[in-house]
DNA sequence: AGTGAAAGATCCTTCTT
DNA sequence: AAGAAGGATCTTTCACT
């Protein structure tokens, strides 16, 4: 599923995924090409999903977080899943089992604004909320460890 | 806060945090230098936390996702979130306002694994568990086109 | 803030083993 | 998967606007 190699080839992207093929190559004991070809299969299985960046949203000034969980009425199921979409400064949503059927995560510069969006979805779902007050964990990737047994 | 060329390379990293300056300058029509000394203080500000890559815990085997809402027994409020953090299953946790003190994310791959890791936590909070049945929005960047007022 | 040119460093890929 | 090499590509510096 994922040798040591490649799961040091993960780590070290996860921190820095601008590190190049040759320094990613000398800091796992590899020639570069062959972790060309690695970082190639593993693009290609979908374990690295993307290249990108983390944005700080409070360096932008999306002071607020939220926790939506969100219960729609009966029949309106799709236009709420519909709505969340739309609206951008939902910035993850999952659909889950149990009462609510979606959580999402939302992203607001105010009280004011949070309570703003939240009216757009009142007329069809039942809504909580939860303010975010800290970040214990940011997001982080799934123990990769647990895949190689070794750390 | 941002202006619109910020706006624009911050759009073309999240997409790919490899795009060289180079490439960076032609898209959005300034020199390698202007965008590069724009990267350091968009780096420098916090607006661009990290250059990582996205990984998907699926791919990895980690078939089953959750998210688990926690409310710590008395008194074992912090012993708690170090458990959490302790555990790497947890790919995200959010403290909140609320009954439930804590929000968080677990990747596991069967039942099983939840149930046991679940277990762990059982004498020291309450927990409600809703598993994810779908992604309507995976993790996505705060609007940027809300700064700038363009889109 | 930004430009443009230039120099030097670095990198990726290909090929052979 | 290694190793070497060729050729492309990049980043940074500097003088100037």
């Amino acid at each position: 599923m994922l040798d040591e190699l490649d799961r040091k080839l993960l780590e070290i992207l996860v921190k820095d995924s601008r590190t190049s093929l040759k320094v990613l190559a000398q800091q796992v004991g590899l020639s570069s090409p062959s972790v060309s070809e690695r970082l190639r299969r593993l693009e290609e299985r979908g374990v690295i999903r993307a290249f990108t960046i983390e944005i700080d949203p409070q360096a932008l000034g999306f002071s607020l977080q939220a926790i939506v969980r969100i219960r729609p009425l009966p029949g309106k199921l799709h236009i709420v899943q519909k709505l969340i979409e739309e609206i951008p400064e939902f910035g993850e949503c999952d659909k889950v089992t149990g009462d609510d059927c979606f959580v999402a995560r939302l992203f607001v510069r105010s009280i004011g604004e949070l309570d703003h969006l939240l009216d757009r979805i009142a007329d069809k779902a039942e809504t909580s909320t939860a303010i975010i007050k800290g970040q214990p964990i940011r997001r982080r990737p799934p123990p990769l460890e647990a895949l190689t047994g070794r750390s």
